[in-house]
DNA sequence: TGACATTTGTTCATATATCGCACAATGTCT
DNA sequence: AGACATTGTGCGATATATGAACAAATGTCA
């Protein structure tokens, strides 16, 4: 196949950096050609070629990604406009009502916290911009799901692996899109640990001036302050107030 | 030029990636065309290639990256021990002497963010994992600096633009480099609103089981609550504590 | 321990895809 | 409309991917 509107050298080295992963920081090039699904030697060109950028550290065997990677993404963060304008709300949000408060986008089946503000810790995994949860167990995955046409949600329900993170997570997909339609119409989502025990989460979305979901706000709280029932008597207001103000600057 | 071991297209594409940047966040053909040196055509496959996988938006006209390149960041910021490592620690540094408290890395001439606990807002910049400062005017860039071969250092200090950002910065290469020799002999670096006014900061050395430099830690505070002067009296025993309690940590 | 079986990294030749150039087409100003 | 800038496209020269072959390292079992 001949796309000449199409660099695939490029396209596999990206694919040989996502190769790199939570659960893989140190990968041989072996790891990658079967992790990639790239020949070995095309694998070995792409490390080395990271390798003599500086992208990555090679000790001989094992390669390592370098902090200059952080390039890549931060090309994202401080190019796009939204977490700029976000994060002054977040942080006032945060401190009027004394809760993290996030901000994310849908990325296929998964939400990336794109701005925070966090008040103490709750969540026993630290959330950062570029972070990643499941959408389908997440406040905000819910609400920026539930805007999606139900066709579109329902094929990436069934993309993503269902999985229970607590006693509460909802992983049938019929039930999900049940949700997803009580979501859609009553315009917030609240999740009640099912990511997490002890906590508490309430979302809206984020729509552009002209009325197109575009990102998800929300807010935490521990389930031992607040009970599932009070998230939305307390916080609803205040996120749909900051939805509101922020409506007509964003494009 | 014929290296086989680089894929010079890999090569190319990562630049494109990198010519999206806070004051251009979104890019023409030619524009990136221009900022990478590449033939227009080249630069071309390349934001098609982002496009079809789903890195980048294209209206017709301008290109635009999307979430999706978090990924890559993402990849080092999850596969990396060091920042999971250091952020537990930093959060009940922060707690305790209720500052921000921060760690980064050097990556060239700047300093990059891998973790962070912050308090009450004091800059007017947010701060994140990913964020980047130049080195030679940031505390933790100080102490890294410092850490370095003195040739390497002046070397960094010559790629540098030294702008002074307040009149506390100093922007003197020679005056730095005595800096750095101070710096090198106390063991820490104590910066009095060189960045921005209002603000000072404090960072030690972060070394690994073997001696070896490869982070720092930092604390910040308001001028107006926290002299110069104070900050090492204040919070070096803190710092140089969770510094010593990280060390057998780290490989 | 020693011999065999696997896995891994590297090299090479060749088929193939990409690069950059020059030109055409389109869009954008005054 | 004319001038300018920007984008799209074919083609030859050049760089790259492929897969097999080999060498080195590693693991395995008696």
């Amino acid at each position: 196949m001949q796309e000449t509107d199409f660099v695939s050298g490029f396209a596999r080295g990206l694919k040989v950096i996502e190769a790199f992963g939570e659960a893989t920081p140190k990968l041989t090039i072996a790891d990658v050609a079967r992790a990639t699904e790239l020949d070995r030697a095309t694998a070995r060109r792409c490390l080395l070629t990271l390798a003599e950028l500086g992208y990555a550290d090679h000790d001989g065997k094992f390669f390592v990604l370098t902090p200059k990677i952080l390039r890549l993404g931060h090309a994202y963060l401080s190019a796009t406009p939204l977490p700029h304008i976000v994060q002054p709300f977040l942080d006032k949000l945060s401190e009027e009502v004394h809760q993290s408060a996030s901000a994310s986008v849908l990325d296929g089946t998964e939400i990336v916290y794109i701005a925070r503000a966090s008040q103490k810790r709750v969540m026993s995994i630290n959330l950062m911009p570029g972070s990643r949860l499941p959408a389908y167990c997440a406040s905000m995955g819910r609400v920026m799901l539930a805007a999606l046409p139900e066709e579109e949600a329902r094929v990436l329900l069934e993309q993503t692996v269902l999985k229970a993170f607590t006693p509460n997570t909802k992983t049938d997909p019929a039930e999900l899109m049940q949700e997803l339609a009580r979501v859609r119409d009553q315009g917030f989502a609240v999740i009640d640990q099912e990511l997490e025990l002890g906590l508490c989460s309430i979302a809206v979305p984020l729509t552009n001036d002209r009325g197109r979901v575009i990102a998800a706000l929300n807010i935490g709280a521990p389930a031992a302050q607040v009970s599932a029932d009070e998230m939305a008597e307390r916080y609803l207001q205040p996120l749909k107030a900051v939805a509101k103000s922020l409506k007509p600057m964003l494009r």
